[in-house]
DNA sequence: AACTATTTATAAGA
DNA sequence: TTCTTATAAATAGTT
């Protein structure tokens, strides 16, 4: 749209980019707001420019929301995935090591901000405390759901527990 | 764009609602796609449909990674807006009670999932369950001294200790 | 699912 | 940067 046609390749010149940035940005967020309100939809966008800056629209300014209903529904949507079909019991394991992968990283970064001496702490860094000991409390929470998931799904693996239980 | 103008409001006809939804949607995502490649930005999009059905892009098909910046980000932007504000302080013990309540209720949970029938889980389960469980017990260990040294630490809230001791 | 008349977005220029 | 404008793209209504 413009007065010539544009090769779907970063933008090399510096100032090109920014200004076409800039441009197709309004642009996005105005389509997102009007897909929003014209077809009753939930729409959460979040867009990071090169030097870092976020630019967000959400539907109802409730990113939170949508963002949690993603996070609902892309788990689920994964559970359906690994339960649809008998023979994948092994991208279980793939889901666990996952989980397990992001685990060990905040049992890492937790650990290393616990060596941190803490009585230097102002009231921000508390703060920035609690935010990270809420997020790991998130996710604790979705791996208890994992666990609990997994409970109720053993009844798929009988063959297994015959030998069990000998 | 198109035969005749619109109004920016929910369009009442379903089946056109459907289909306006269903051409837009399309291009909302190319548009995403195309800010990301051309100006080199970082671009997460989520849009439910009104029936709940989840379209989404991520640059670099990478949406986990993109919420997680955000969220950084965001929570970085709040805590700098509430420093400005010297009245806000008492929303710290509101986030803490939060926090110990959920604590609480996570300690439950884990109460209550241990106390459940492990008969029935085949020998991959329960070896990957051990682990799971070895995880999160760690994790929580960590986050409960995390919010042991935060309860330690509250002189650093001079005008809340007063509220705290009597 | 295609088509096309129009509106809209925007690349390049001022 | 901000505005203009020629042109490409998107899409509303139609078939």
């Amino acid at each position: 749209m413009g007065r010539g046609r544009i090769q779907l390749k970063r933008i090399e010149n510096k100032i090109n980019r920014q200004v076409t940035f800039s441009k197709r940005r309004s642009g996005l967020l105005k389509k997102a707001h009007e897909i929003s309100v014209l077809c009753d939809a939930e729409v959460a966008l979040i867009v990071f420019s090169t030097k870092g800056k976020l630019f967000e629209y959400a539907t109802d300014s409730c990113m939170e929301r949508i963002l949690e209903r993603y996070e609902r529904y892309s788990y689920a949507e994964r559970q359906l995935l690994a339960n649809d079909d008998p023979e994948n019991h092994g991208s279980w394991t793939l889901e666990y090591a996952k989980l397990k992968a992001r685990v060990d990283v905040l049992q890492r970064n937790q650990r290393h901000f616990m060596g941190e001496d803490l009585d230097s702490l102002n009231i921000k860094e508390l703060q920035n405390l609690e935010h990270q000991i809420d997020s790991a409390l998130k996710h604790n929470q979705l791996m208890y759901e994992s666990i609990s998931e997994l409970q109720k799904k053993d009844y798929h693996c009988q063959y297994l527990r015959g030998w069990l239980n000998h």
